[in-house]
DNA sequence: TTGAAAGCGTTACCAT
DNA sequence: ATGGTAACGCTTTCAA
């Protein structure tokens, strides 16, 4: 079943059939028409591969992320659901490739093969070689995140500098003065992650100006790993009174962590972070964060990339964003700390991913 | 650059460097060797279309789910994940298709356009119109579910019937005799799920056999509705001491709503259900669960459409999987019921998506 | 061991 | 308003 075989039936040439589809050339209302009822009677649909090599656009975009290993966070969850809603949409397939570097087999097949029309990025380093390759052939692409040079490039971000020092101000002001960071795994952030990065300058740049004392901590992405933290932070400092993570993943195990040491948030502890509003109302007390507004995120990206695959000539364009802090439930005024305090324990050692 | 360019430069014919890529003739190692220098000097990649239009396959595989509206659960991540990794690992590429039903334009593209060499299919109903499609089309496809007749096609499913029944007995042993049933959204019970109604009807079953008084409910996708939907079950009978959840994404709110009416897990009140592992030990007690194995299940579909496509004939595979009860800390024996229970007040409307 | 050429199913240019 | 036909870039059969 293919053009050809419509046009036979219709009783015209293969352009006219392809004319009436595309509707890039005049057909008369009676040659639709008959077009269209032949279409119809026999269910057909133009070959995607043929249509891509012909005419050089594949409709699909390439989403890139890193491969999670075991899990995906649930920021990424909702990256990916708003974009391949959002490409919906425009009539955008979206491919998935898990690379996190250039050299990644799927990256390759992606961008070499011509897979995609373009392709949103996800999980920017600061230096990125993927942005870099991207760059370097002007392939239409977009980035959730910056890199350390983001200028001349198309993106959508996040101030995390902005976000964390906002959260640490926040503390501040409830009068906390010894606060600790929960940040993304050590492995992120020897990679050079932007959020990681970012938060942790905003975090210690704002501490400094309020002069908290303050500890950082990486952690992995799961509760395990955040309820190990907790227990690490209280041990080094049990006057703790206060953290922020950046790891959403790892929340639910802080939580956990805070509750076996008897410390109860927010009367006795407060928690808050940049995370996405969805996950941070699942938590008992929901938590005062600052909400990652993932799923606009998404939505600007494709809008962005759509905008410059019709464009290939327009200057680039980004959006930077810095939602405020939600306040909820898990913040609240430093108090003299816990009646009793339990005695800290050693805790283990797996603390990062 | 085309292949023709590395042929011309290599000194052979374009036959000849096809061949010396796909590998399915022999080509000397001088004339080989030639060949792939060109290859890397000019970083030379086939074109996926013209490929795909010339041989018939696209080396990628469709990953359907309905569109989520707001937000996807976690269960949904962790098939999204371990299907792209698993198909990675094959050289697929996967394609997103948010379709709910076989007239979505994104399903039609898919499968009409021949975008994709076969499917996977999530979020299965007993009666789903996108299975039929597919089947009436002998198009390769593997279901993640089962729809009510799923003799003869090709499927990986989670006996939800058993797992529903051993939460039930799991509670039974424990004493309780008052459980509540916290399925998914109305909406989905009603469009057909299977896991819903699988989940129910196993429910319905055990408890009748153990002689149990229970009430079943819906709720909708998130926090917020496992709150109200909580509320609500104990305003309808204070007297319950257990509930078994089918849904995920509610599960923080049903915890939530316990904490705020002061019933302590597992003390007073044990919850258990079916969940995928990672979303059992975020919450605070770690939640006993039927774990629903997603990865597991994921990396299994992609082997049967692997399997299908390299064998077009091959006879339908399926596996159904039956985990066990993962103990965790969410579940005790049937107390006398919390000493001075406070007196309930009338929940909201809106438990349901 | 290699080359020539005929498809694959569209699109889009050049005619009329 | 429509038809004919040359691309698009690859794979694969047929010949040598």
């Amino acid at each position: 079943m293919n053009i050809g075989e419509i046009a036979k039936r219709a009783g015209v040439s293969r352009s006219t059939v392809s004319y009436a589809l595309s509707g890039k050339r005049a057909v008369s209302d009676h040659t639709r028409e008959k077009i269209q009822r032949v279409i119809d009677e026999l269910g057909y649909r133009p070959n995607a591969s043929a249509r891509a090599l012909a005419n050089g656009r594949t409709n699909t975009i390439g989403l890139v992320f890193p491969p999670a290993g075991d899990h995906y966070t649930g920021m990424q969850l909702d990256f990916i659901g708003s974009v391949v809603e959002a490409g919906a949409t425009y009539d955008y397939d979206v491919l998935l490739s898990p690379s996190g570097v250039d050299s990644d087999r799927s990256f390759q097949r992606l961008l070499g093969e011509r897979r995609v029309d373009g392709a949103i990025l996800m999980e920017i380093r600061l230096q990125d070689d993927r942005v870099d390759h991207l760059l370097a052939e002007n392939f239409p692409a977009v980035c959730i995140g910056r890199t350390a040079r983001p200028e001349g490039d198309w993106w959508v971000g996040l101030d995390h500098t902005a976000l964390a020092a906002a959260c640490v101000h926040h503390l501040a002001d409830l009068g906390h003065r010894r606060v600790a960071l929960v940040n993304r795994p050590e492995r992120l952030l020897r990679a050079g992650y932007e959020s990681a990065h970012r938060g942790l300058e905003g975090f210690t740049k704002a501490a400094a100006e309020r002069g908290l004392t303050v500890r950082t901590y990486t952690c992995g992405d799961d509760a395990p790993s955040g309820q190990a933290c907790l227990e690490r932070i209280l041990y080094d400092d049990p006057a703790t009174t206060a953290l922020v993570t950046l790891n959403e993943a790892a929340l639910g195990g802080l939580y956990r962590g805070l509750s076996h040491a008897g410390r109860h948030v927010p009367r006795d502890f407060s928690v808050t972070g940049v995370v996405a509003a969805r996950w941070a109302e699942t938590v008992t007390p929901q938590l005062t964060a600052a909400d990652m507004p993932a799923a606009q995120m998404g939505r600007l990206a494709v809008e962005l990339l759509v905008e410059r695959l019709d464009h290939p000539d327009a200057p680039p364009r980004h959006h930077l964003l810095a939602p405020p802090i939600s306040l909820r439930a898990s913040t609240g005024p430093a108090g003299t700390g816990p009646a009793g305090s339990v005695a800290p324990t050693p805790p283990g050692s797996d603390l990062n991913a």
